[in-house]
DNA sequence: AGGGCTTGTAGTAATTTTATGAAAATGATG
DNA sequence: CATCATTTTCATAAAATTACTACAAGCCCT
C-alpha cells in the first residue's frame, strides 16, 4: 500500500542549492537567507524574509516567482513539502575552519540526504529480478576493487548465512579467474561506483560469456550495466569537494542489505510454497473438508 | 550549525482524523472537507477553504488554532509538510509479504532512522580527541573482526591518502600479534558493535599496555569501551527483527568518514598550529605587546 | 552616455485576524 | 415541560497584517 502521491519530484531546496550559481546578487542573498535556515524560511512572512536577507519585500517575490511559484505563500508551501519530503539538510559543504560538531553533522546529514535521494530512485524491479537470480544461484560471487572492496566483503558476511557457498574478491586477478571458472548457475555480484573501470567490464563480460548471471551494483547508463545481466542503478551525489567523503559506499551497503533481506524473505515464501505443495499433493488421499 | 528542530512527530493529518469526533458541527464540516483532499487545501484561501466547507471563515482560522497552529497560513505550512512526509512506514517492522518496493523502502527509511540517531547520539569532543591522536599517529591500525571486517577494510582505504603506515585485520592472531608489537606513537582503532568480544578487549589492553592509543568505536559502558585511550560511542537500534539488518556497520562507516574528514581538515589547521607555537617560543624574545 | 538589467519605494490589493454581537444549544428551575 | 439564564457556537464587518504591482532610481556594460 504505497501510493503516497505528491511525490512529483519537487525537491524546491535541491533546486534553489543548484540554481545559487544562475542567480543575481539580492536574488542569491535569498536564496542563502533560505538555506541558512530552511525551516525556519517557512515561518516567516515577506517581510521578515526580506529583512533576513537584507533585500526588499519584492525581490523576494520575483524570486519565489523565478521558481515558478504563483507568489510568495505558495513558495513556502513548496518550500515545507521540500523539507518534509526527506531531503532536510542539502547542501552546506564542509568549510575548513568548521569545528568538529560541525562538520560532523554536515557529513551525518548529507550522508542522509544521499540515502534518501538513492531511496527515491531505488527501482524495485531491477531488485526484485536480482534477488530472484540469487536466490537460484548455485553459487554466489562478490567483486569489488578499491573502495568497493569492503562493500564486497560485507556482502559476502551477509550472504554467508544461507547456505550457498558465498565468497568476495577485491583482487583483479582472482576476479579474472573466478569469472573465466564460472558456468550457467553462478552468479557474480559486481559492485563499482563508476562502472566505468575496463578490468571490471571485462570480467563482467567474460563471466556472461561463460554462462554466469552478472548483477550490477553501478551507475546507469555505464558500460559495466550494458555488460550485465540486471542492474541495481545507484547515483550517488559524489561531491566533488576535497572534504566531502563517498557516500555510494553507503548506499551500496544498503542495497547489499535490500538483497540479503529479500532472499531472506523470499526463501520463506518459498519455503511456504513448497509446504503448499506437498498439502496439495496430499489432497487426494483425503476428503474434501467439511462445508 | 545543527539544531534543526521540525521532526516533532507531527502528522496533522492524523491529528484531524483522530479528532475529528470531538469537534463541533461546524469545525467538523472544515475538518472534512480538508480531509476530503488535503493536498488542495494546502492551495486555498482562508476564505475559499470557508465556502468548501460551508462555513464562516473565523470558524476555520479557530479550527486551526485548534490544532495548534498560530492561524491559517501557518496551518496550511503544518499542512504541506504533513502531506509531502512520505514516511509511511517509519518503523514499521519488515513483513513476510512484503513486496519488494515495500520493504526496500522500509530498510532505507530504518537506516536514515537510525543515522540520524546516531548523529543527535554523536560526541563531537570524543571525536575530536580522536583525531587528535590519528593526527599524531606514526602508524594507524584498524581492527574489526566479523561484520567490522568490511569498516575496518574501508578505513584502512579511506586514511591510505595520509602518509601514514595504515592496516587493517580482520583476524583475531594478526590483531594480537600487531598488538604486541606496537609501541608509543601507534595508534590502534577498535571497532565492535557490542564491545563484549573477549578477543578483543584483550587485545585492545595488550596494545594499551605496550603503549599505544587505542580508539574503540563501540557501544558505551562496555567493557571494550573502558579499555580504550578514548571511545566514539555509537549505539545503534540494533532490531532484534531477524529480517532487520545491521544499521550499526552503516553507522560505524560514517563515524569513519568522519574521522578521516577530520584528519584531512586538522592537517591544515594543525599546520596553523604549528606556526603559532613557533611564535609563542618567540615571545620571550620580545617585548610585551602594548594594552 | 544610453540601453538593458537589476533593485528599491510607495502605493494598492488581497488575505487574514480580531471584535462584537446574534443565534443556537444546553441546562437548570419552577 | 416550558421558560429563562448561561454558555457555546458562529457569522458579519472592521482592523491589521501581509503580499503584490507599477513605476522610478540605480547599476553595469558596452
Amino acid at each position: 500500500m504505497a501510493a503516497n502521491q505528491t511525490h512529483r519530484d519537487d525537491n524546491l531546496l535541491e533546486d534553489i542549492q543548484e540554481r545559487l550559481d544562475n542567480l543575481n546578487k539580492s536574488e542569491r542573498k535569498v536564496a542563502e537567507a533560505i538555506l541558512r535556515d530552511p525551516s525556519a524560511a517557512t515561518r516567516y512572512s515577506i517581510a521578515a524574509l526580506a529583512r533576513a536577507a537584507d533585500v526588499s519585500e519584492p525581490t523576494v517575490n520575483r524570486f519565489c516567482r523565478g521558481f515558478s511559484a504563483t507568489g510568495f505563500p505558495d513558495f513556502k508551501i513548496r518550500l515545507a513539502q521540500s523539507i518534509a519530503t526527506g531531503t532536510p539538510y542539502v547542501g552546506q559543504n564542509i568549510e575548513p575552519d568548521d569545528t568538529v560538531a560541525e562538520f560532523a553533522d554536515k557529513i551525518m546529514l548529507s550522508t542522509i540526504a544521499n540515502l534518501d535521494k538513492a531511496r527515491q530512485a531505488l527501482n524495485p524491479k531491477a531488485l526484485a529480478t536480482a534477488i530472484d537470480y540469487l536466490i537460484q544461484a548455485k553459487q554466489i560471487n562478490f567483486f569489488g576493487m578499491g573502495g568497493s572492496a569492503s562493500v564486497a566483503l560485507d556482502a559476502q558476511h551477509k550472504f554467508f548465512r544461507f547456505n550457498i557457498p558465498v565468497m568476495s574478491y577485491d583482487d583483479a586477478l582472482m576476479q579474472r579467474m573466478v569469472a573465466a571458472g564460472c558456468s550457467t548457475g553462478d552468479v557474480i555480484v559486481v559492485i563499482s561506483y563508476t562502472g566505468r573501470t575496463l578490468e571490471t567490464i571485462d570480467i563482467a563480460q567474460l563471466a556472461r560469456a561463460n554462462g554466469a548471471t552478472v548483477i550490477g551494483i553501478t551507475m546507469p547508463d555505464s558500460p559495466l550495466a550494458e555488460a550485465c545481466t540486471v542492474v541495481v542503478e545507484v547515483t550517488a551525489n559524489e561531491d566533488t569537494e576535497v572534504y566531502m567523503p563517498m557516500a555510494s559506499r553507503i548506499i551500496h551497503l544498503t542495497v547489499i542489505d535490500i538483497l540479503a533481506t529479500g532472499v531472506t524473505l523470499k526463501r520463506g515464501a518459498d519455503f511456504l510454497g513448497h509446504l503448499k505443495k506437498i498439502k496439495e499433493s496430499l489432497k487426494p488421499t483425503r476428503l474434501p473438508p467439511p462445508q
